[in-house]
DNA sequence: CGGCAAAATGAACAATGTTCTTTTTAGCTT
DNA sequence: AAGCTAAAAAGAACATTGTTCATTTTGCCG
């Protein structure tokens, strides 16, 4: 990749290293070999540069992973949704959130697992959906309880869709009939749509949200009426 | 742990070890100190044995990792719920699979990653699920499609509950106001309720996911009586 | 111009999963 | 009962991986 065939003992003339270097070949080889096949060797190998070079930039492997998180989480954070309507809103947030780990799946166990960093971007986006929430009647502190479980059900189905395809497959088990019919009829509709079932679930599970979200909105606003007239 | 102080080279008079137990006690260790601390050697010293006995009974420790799957699916399997109405049977199923994971946390991430054998005890409760959502009027490919949404939330709420305690806390930034003051609100719920975070928003998800089913439930009664008359 | 710090190489280390050989024993066969 | 085979343990060793240290070369600053 680097230009230059070997390289002597020393400092180089121009800088060959950085962190942000490091930390995006890491991510194009998690992306590229999932996270099989790739170490700091690998890491090294890929900048034309020796494994040991690596820790004048970086701490240690933990780092490395912690850069990643850092890279995801501001890509995470997308453009503005708080002028949409509340549902709308909350909709753009959650596909937004999730196709970041559709197209980084090997990502997934990494991030789900450790959590974010305290001055990360993603608050910004946190912020937006909290003040949805609280400016149409809910409490903050339910507010960000839904937050929790919208993200927790996010990373759930981005673990989803990262796991094989078949993982639930019934194969020919006689004593689970109902579940072996719905398996059956879903790939039908899976062929129909074109959406893959890990979508299908996705936009079911999202949908039941919004759903639930609209309810309490509603029997809230009822409640009002009632207590106004 | 084992009676005997030390054991000469050979086979032993009576076995000391099975794959049950190396994955029983792997899942111990795994409890007891995090992933880290907790490799063949750890095993091995545990039962009082070699590293090199273990792979006599255990292929690699991949395979073990299958084996602590296994014990997991296992124990998600409950009590049959599907003789309740079909709300509670649900919210019978959400809390005993979260509570699987609440006493192990450890576990979830290695469980989240990797998904179950084809073969596993997990299927029957599928079975269940289905069974009842489909009694209740669902189509049988959309009730796979709430099935695996209600799993992706209930595993990303394990991870969260996993998770660092302050993992989102906002510090003191003056920049994410709604946030901060729903972040200081939930706390005083949290210290008042006695329910932690992660179990607050596990039940926030959980009741929309519920209202948004039965606001699919009763739109489907009403249609259908339009339709009857 | 001199010296210090930065940034690379190269060699080595500790830990880990794993394999191979050897030894002892259990259990089946004749 | 004797003998053979396979199981099950120890023990030594290997490959890989993350990491550190000493050395060397170079940039940069006073």
């Amino acid at each position: 990749m680097a230009g230059e065939r070997q390289r002597g003992v020393g400092r180089p003339n121009e800088n060959v290293l950085s962190r942000v270097l490091i930390v995006e070949t890491a991510l194009d080889l998690l992306d590229l070999h999932g996270r099989d096949g790739f170490g700091m060797r690998d890491i090294a190998r890929r900048l034309g540069v020796r494994p040991s070079a690596l820790y004048n930039h970086v701490a240690s492997k933990d780092d490395v992973f912690r850069g990643i998180r850092e890279v995801i989480a501001t890509r995470i954070t997308v453009a503005p949704f708080v002028t949409q309507r509340w549902d709308e809103a909350l909709i753009t947030w959650a596909h937004s959130y999730r196709e970041v780990f559709a197209s980084h799946p090997p990502t997934i166990a990494l991030l789900a697992v450790m959590p974010f960093e305290t001055d990360s971007e993603i608050f910004g986006t946190y912020e937006q959906v909290i003040e949805v929430l609280y400016r149409e009647g809910w409490e903050r502190a339910e507010a960000l309880n839904i937050l929790v479980a919208m993200e927790s059900f996010i990373l759930g189905s981005a673990l989803d869709a990262a796991a094989p395809a078949d993982m639930m497959s019934p194969g020919d088990r006689a004593d689970i009939p109902h579940f072996s019919a719905a398996y059956a009829e879903r790939d039908m509709r899976t062929a129909d749509s074109g959406a893959g079932p890990a979508d299908q679930a996705f936009e079911a599970g999202l949908n039941l949200l919004i759903a639930g979200l609209e309810a309490q909105r509603s029997a809230r606003a009822a409640s009002r009426v009632a207590h106004d007239r």
